[in-house]
RNA sequence: CGCGGGGUAGAGCAGUCUGGUAGCUCGUCGGGCUCAUAACCCGGAGGUCAUAGGUUCAAAUCCUAUCCCCGCAACCA
């Protein structure tokens, strides 16, 4: 592999473990009842990344993403809004089609589950099921909560009632149609022991095959349109519209059928999902496959999430810093660069600033960005910024040898969804290459007329190692990757296997020098920054005295206070407010005990809406302070006074 | 006993499946270099691998128990 001579016209090769051929990679399509985060950011940006990375290896690819629009929660959002449910949905569709559209997301199709040709895709999978007998009609009798519009089951209940309004749910039965799933089951997990690598990482292969341990029943599939207007009828009954996932998960086929590409891409699907949709994917969707006579996909692909500074995203503080925000500020590359190489596949990850920043002024500028301006330079006072010939017969192949087996680690790594090791992989190359020019000294060399063809040799290896890293880092960073090629000269573009071929810019290209590719960020300023944000109160709309009059706050004395039998967090406090008594559950549990409560006198909220928390009334709220840090103190006075007293 | 993840250097993490010299990045300290974006290169310091017990010639890794942290879900009025 350590060719000295470089290798003139190098004839490709497959670079990869992966069979060379189709790939066909899904996001989840997203549920449009809120806009795109950083979660939905995150798995879009990981199958473009992957998606890029195989098509750099000469793979056909497709690339499919989308919104999925139906169902009750949507309805109802379009009617708050007073939208139809088509233009509501047409919006929030548009603003997650827009949002991957200025992130450089290189989908192949957006899939929306309203459009007619997915409908018609789900109609036809839905009769298919239904003539072979695998589903059935049947009356779903159950606790109907009228409140909240939905039937409840008898564990959430707490003390007889639901659980959202508590009211008493009545007993009602619903038509619905349902899937045999259960049938299917003991199947699905042979076919999971058999197939290893259908669910990874293994946590949730472990985790799929614990599903199916127990019985999974049978799973309902539709609902009355009386009740939920929005959704695919049913083919054979119209009264009846398709429910969730017989829906959504068809859309992942029901594209290539559009396309007349099913026989071609569907059988090297890749499904990306975060954590919390691992049951729809990893147990309803193969067993309606199988009921559907359709093949598996290959591979289930399941990520963890992306925790905003360690743990919590507090809103009463002003200075949240939203991710998606960030990366406007720092730029796509830099963003998806963060993304890709700070999490561990399958594992949650903590998202910050400052490990961004940190990031990005590490492995992006110091390392990658200087390394191009500091040969660029060099080439620059010494060859007039053409690149040289180098000596046929190279003195010393390092750096050659460093990058030859490249892109088959990178192309394996991505292939175990190791996509941090991957990066590391091509920035190890990258450090390597700084310590090259450290070693070889062309400042010193450039100083010898006789050292003059080894000058040659050293600068043509730099390029080439920029020219090579450029390449394996492309599918992550693609724009910055075509500039850093820009600077060297370069507009043509290469396959993966010519990031591990040496030798291939050609002598005499003109450089172009320009602006550091990835500046550095200020990290001190950032943090300072950081401080000051924590430091400025974020103050509410002014209120006039008539606004204020409209609370009626008054001082109560605990009597008592208890657990609340069916929550974690909130106690059950037992009041006196002159000559009343009232009942209040407050979520304080984590900061007070029952008994350090019971005499204290306190400031309540005495007019507030009694509502129902875990079957409890609450008749009032207790005033309290919370700090940045998490720490409550609730309110107390400065001397004792009559229960029931007012407060102003 | 709701589901799940984690505890490895000051910080962030890999390594655990498959036992065999505890590793990476950042930070820090010292040195070098001057082509470069206060960069880069070399070296040092810093670890009872949460705890206890067990298996083993050998345990971060396997087994048992315990403690602590976190996420999801249900409720912080």
């Amino acid at each position: 592999m350590a060719d000295p001579i470089p290798a003139v016209s190098p004839q490709p090769q497959p670079t990869s473990a992966s069979e060379q051929g189709t790939f066909y990679a899904t996001t989840p399509i997203f549920y449009v009842n809120a806009e795109p985060h950083i979660g939905h950011a995150f798995t879009t940006t990981l199958v473009d990344v992957v998606t890029r990375m195989h098509r750099l290896q000469g793979d056909d690819t497709f690339f499919l993403t989308g919104t999925d629009e139906h169902g009750e929660k949507v309805h109802k959002a379009a009617e708050q809004n007073g939208m139809s449910a088509q233009a509501y949905t047409d919006l929030i569709s548009g603003k997650f089609k827009h949002a991957w559209d200025n992130m450089d997301i290189a989908y192949d199709d957006f899939i929306r589950t309203t459009e007619p040709r997915h409908k018609e895709v789900v109609q036809r999978i839905l009769q298919r099921v239904y003539d072979s007998g695998d589903i059935f009609y049947g009356e779903y009798s159950g606790l109907y909560c009228v409140g909240a519009e939905r039937f409840v089951t008898e564990k959430e209940l707490v003390d007889g009632v639901c659980p959202d309004d508590g009211k008493k749910p009545e007993h009602r039965s619903e038509a619905n149609y349902f899937f045999r799933m259960e049938k299917y089951r003991l199947w699905l997990r042979d076919y999971i022991e058999d197939n290893p690598d259908l669910i990874r990482p293994e946590r949730y292969r472990n985790e799929v095959l614990a599903m199916l341990r127990e019985p999974i029943g049978d799973l309902s599939i539709s609902r009355p349109k009386s009740r939920v207007p929005w959704g695919i009828p049913l083919p054979w009954d119209d009264d009846h519209v398709t429910y969730v996932w017989f829906d959504a998960l068809i859309n992942y086929y029901s594209v290539l059928e559009h396309h007349g590409t099913t026989n071609h891409y569907w059988p090297a699907v890749n499904h990306f999902i975060a954590k919390d949709i691992v049951k729809p994917h990893g147990v309803f969707w193969p067993t309606m496959l199988k009921a559907a006579g359709l093949p598996i996909y290959q591979h289930l692909n399941v990520h963890g999430y992306w925790l905003i500074d360690g743990t919590k995203m507090s809103k009463s503080r002003g200075n949240v810093v939203r991710p998606l925000d960030l990366q406007a500020k720092y730029g796509n590359d830099a963003f998806r660069y963060f993304l890709l190489r700070d999490m561990t596949f399958g594992l949650d990850a903590s998202f910050s600033e400052v490990a961004l920043a940190e990031r990005i002024n590490s492995d992006l500028a110091n390392d990658l960005g200087n390394l191009l301006n500091r040969t660029l330079g060099m080439l620059g006072k010494y060859r007039a910024g053409v690149v040289p010939q180098a000596s046929s017969e190279a003195s010393e192949t390092i750096l050659q040898d460093v990058f030859a087996p490249l892109a088959n680690k990178v192309s394996t790594a991505f292939d175990n969804l190791q996509f941090d090791r991957a990066i590391e992989s091509v920035l190890e190359a990258v450090r390597r290459a700084n310590k090259y020019i450290a070693d070889t000294k062309p400042w010193e060399l450039a100083k010898d007329d006789s050292q003059s063809a080894r000058l040659d040799e050293v600068l043509y290896n730099c390029i080439e190692a920029l020219r090579c890293a450029s390449v394996l880092l492309e599918p992550i960073i693609p724009n910055k990757s075509q500039e850093l090629r820009a600077q060297l000269g370069l507009t043509e573009s290469y396959t993966l296997n010519q990031a591990s071929t040496w030798g291939l810019t050609p002598a005499g290209t003109q450089t172009q020098a320009g602006e550091p590719l990835f500046p550095r960020v200020d990290l001190s300023a950032l943090k300072d920054a950081i401080n000051e944000d924590e430091d400025e109160l974020v103050h509410k709309d002014e209120i006039t005295i008539d606004d204020f009059a409209k609370l009626e706050l008054r001082v109560a004395e605990v009597v008592r206070a208890e657990h609340h039998p069916k929550a974690d967090k909130l106690l059950v406090l037992h009041v006196k407010l002159g000559p009343e008594t009232r009942t209040i559950v407050s979520g304080i549990k984590q900061w007070y005990s029952p008994e350090e409560l019971a005499g204290k006198k306190v400031i309540i909220v005495a007019n507030l809406k009694p509502v129902k928390l875990r079957g409890i009334e609450s008749q009032g709220m207790i005033l309290a302070a919370e700090d940045a840090d998490g720490n409550l103190s609730i309110s107390a006075l400065d001397k004792d006074i009559a229960s029931g007293s007012e407060v102003r």
